[in-house]
DNA sequence: GTCTATATATGGATAGAC
DNA sequence: GTCTATCCATATATAGAC
């Protein structure tokens, strides 16, 4: 059981993740993440500078991961109702992964939209070939094989399909009575869900 | 112009609500709520307790006008159809004048998950007929007025489209680099597309 | 009811020993 | 690299005058 137990640094990381994540920039107290960490509060100051350096890594890191490889599925080969479905797929699976980073990163733009953490987004975010998107969607209308729709509502919609049911998993356990497990497995259930919705929404008449 | 500046106490809960919504319970200093009110701290204390007490007021308030009274959308005449397109305009109406709290609200259940934040938002949210939605799916599913759907993904996916918007106001600006102005007009624009797009999902074959 | 002044607590950050 | 002890700024909360 060798390196079971992670370098210092790395362990640090973690735990600012889980505290940040949980309880946000101002809500987390570094006193927590040093607990979480297994560790004393003054190294976090060795390893980090301070509080807001430990948060932009912590949320760089997310949002890095919140950019899922989604260039190679429009890039492919097929349909745009094949590319919706693996877009959806591939999103889905990610965020099941990592459930809470959608709400984090939300709540994060929208509390400091100061801070250099705005041009932090925009440069990974500017990175997502929207262009295409919306390029592809606009022939697809052209050719007839689905309905005429605004590109950015579709893609508005589509991200929404996705992404809500995360945003709001604390509201949706209290109201539902669903077990983690069941959740989870409502979400697995939802990946084909929200395809078909969504394609058969484009469905022309 | 008499009565133009409200009550003190008044002008307290809008200030609290302003202030907290945009920084959260931790975030949101009680100077600044004072600032904003144009009075003193001592003053916050007199009225309320202490600032956790000044932050359930806000949110209570703010759970009761979350909650719509879509009720009545339900209980009237009509198809399925009408009754979605009734319930999306309502819903996005009512939130384009607010559009702060569901990303407020969300942000509090998930991170204050332990208070008697959770019983006060279930009280409320209980009040709302989801036993009435899901059985008047299921008749419309049977009679083959619309294609058969699991009616909590209908219902939630839904919920995603009028909401995720408002979730993601600032990613979104940041992105789209629309003004304030044009993204209202989206969003209004929006009421109608997104009663389409369902209604369309749900066509049967 | 509203203010000023102050007590008290908390949390981020640093100094310095090991 | 890691700890203990401590400093200092900030924030909540209270006392007491007007």
């Amino acid at each position: 059981m060798v390196d079971l137990e992670t370098s210092t640094e790395k362990r640090i990381l973690e735990a600012a993740r889980k505290i940040f994540i949980q309880k946000g920039f101002s809500g987390g107290r570094m006193q927590d993440i040093a607990n979480e960490a297994g560790i004393n509060k003054a190294l976090l100051h060795y390893y980090y500078r301070n509080k807001e350096t430990l948060f932009e890594v912590i949320l760089s890191d997310s949002l890095r991961n919140m950019l899922p490889r989604v260039s190679e599925i429009f890039d492919g080969e097929g349909s745009l109702q094949d590319k919706i479905r693996a877009f959806v797929n591939a999103y889905l699976s990610f965020m099941i992964e990592d459930p809470s980073l959608p709400l984090f990163i939300l709540n994060t733009l929208h509390s400091q939209s100061n801070r250099s953490i705005s041009s932090k987004f925009q440069e990974i975010v500017g990175q997502l070939p929207y262009g295409k998107f919306r390029d592809e969607i606009t022939a697809a209308v052209n050719k007839g094989v689905i309905r005429p729709i605004d590109p950015i509502q579709l893609i508005l919609n589509t991200l929404s399909l996705c992404l809500f049911p995360f945003l709001a998993k604390p509201a949706f356990l209290m109201v539902s009575h669903l077990s983690e497990a069941s959740y989870k497995q409502m979400l697995l259930k939802r990946k084909a869900d929200v395809a078909d919705f969504i394609i058969d929404a484009l469905r022309p008449e």
